[in-house]
DNA sequence: GTGCCTTTTTTCACAATGTGAGATAATATG
DNA sequence: CATATTATCTCACATTGTGAAAAAAGGCAC
């Protein structure tokens, strides 16, 4: 039996209120929240008191309780796209094993591409690295993320052009274009068929976030495949296994029973 | 000297390093922050690796951190609408003793104002309640809050009329109003001058967030001003420095010396 | 590689501090 | 007004957090 770091039980309780507190949004009392934990009244009124002092939980009428100050402060400061790309990590390396070829996490910022992770054997060397920007139209990860962008904010991506042709199967033309995010946003995924550069295809897929958007893109490159090779497709299922274990990881479903 | 319910100083000290690495951005290893807060290493260790325990941080390479999956959840769980609305009630009803007249606070949601705060004095009898909703374009709090909408969804707004005449000063002409929000955006308050019934009228100026978005609006009502009452502006003066108030108290600047 | 410095992690004795049953006050609820 | 429910306080007890010091693990220059 290791010792190791000893663990602060205290501040885990303390934490787990934190949570459920937040997580009934403001609809209990602390005694029914209490019982819900299975914890004494009188500590969790202690640390209810104490996480209020600390800026972490505001009182509302009638003991019940929301998100404080400093806890709103800590949502400004945090870059959800940053956390769930380290978060998403591990999977995305297992992925890019299992593929054997190369893994992306991308987001979309400021019209462009953002890659945030590449996972994998570098065999036909990748030109993206990571903190780099792509332009979105011509990627596999950028049509994902366009496609469940806003209506508002695709649109106006779309009027924005001009979509520069890299090879001769980039879509350039804006209604194409759309027509493919539409196709893109209904099948869950998409295709990169040479747009980008020659004999280099990938599928990406989107990560969804609990508020229904699309914070990252997911996908995988391969070069050089026969045309009716079934490579990417049989990729493209594992991608969507991927995408939904991360999903379920980050954000599981409550037994809330 | 009162006793009191007694504050748990561990779950404080461990909280206030929580938002000590958040606030870092994980740019600074373990010791040179400990060294900031003036903890002892070791206690700031056990802090760290207990919050990586429960999800609240997330190590990154080279002894660094993030923040974790738990921290990440309750980000989507909260809705700071509604947890700044409740912050800033103590001002608002502040403000509106001070002016004695009513003062709102609302927000953009679907196109539409939902009211989220009423403070003051009922004399004149005020149609809203909190938690209604009510046309943007014709109040003073909308038109703030359409006045700093990203841009693209402004244009969606203004796109998607009709704006009905409340009265005859409403502004039913998307240019018009477009030209308005302009004006307001630049001058940092609107105006409600009888556009939604008659002799009543009213001052709004918008709550930055830090993002510099406008989350929220606060307003001061009228009725039965003279053309030229100076009311109105003194009361704009008013606003502005409640409005600054509430955000030097919920985002301090930090004398991060 | 070797040596030196910084950072991370463990150990451990001590007491500070969190704990929870129970009493009391405050508040809903009928 | 009576009665439940909930919030808050008190206090004795030992669980549990603390921090100096030592050990282990990286970094980095040379």
């Amino acid at each position: 039996m290791k010792k190791g770091t000893p663990t602060l039980s205290s501040l885990g309780r303390a934490l787990t209120l934190l949570r459920v507190v937040i997580e009934d949004g403001g609809k209990s009392n602390l005694s029914s929240l209490a019982r819900k934990v299975g914890l004494p009244v009188a500590t969790a009124h202690r640390q209810a008191t104490s996480l209020v002092e600390f800026g972490f939980l505001t009182p509302v009428s009638g003991g019940r309780h929301m998100a404080g100050p400093e806890l709103l402060r800590l949502l400004y400061l945090i870059e959800p796209k940053e956390v769930i790309a380290r978060l998403a990590m591990p999977a995305v390396e297992a992925l890019a094993e299992d593929l054997g070829t190369t893994v992306h996490l991308g987001s979309f910022d400021g019209d462009m591409v953002t890659y945030r992770a590449k996972a994998g054997v570098s065999k036909g060397g990748l030109f993206t690295e990571v903190g780099g920007q792509l332009e979105a139209y011509c990627s596999g990860i950028g049509k994902v993320l366009l496609a469940h962008l806003p209506e508002d904010e695709r649109n106006a991506y779309l009027a924005n052009g001009p979509f520069v042709a890299l090879t001769p199967h980039t879509i350039t033309d804006p209604a194409e274009l759309a027509h493919e995010l539409d196709h893109v946003r209904s099948q869950g995924l998409a295709f990169d068929r040479e747009e980008i550069e020659e004999r280099l295809r990938c599928v990406a897929v989107p990560l969804f976030a609990p508020d229904g958007s699309v914070p990252l893109a997911l996908s995988a490159s391969f070069r050089n495949l026969a045309e009716n090779d079934g490579t990417l497709s049989a990729a493209a299922e594992r991608l969507v296994r991927a995408a939904n274990n991360i999903k379920d990881e980050l954000w599981p479903k409550h037994s809330s029973s």
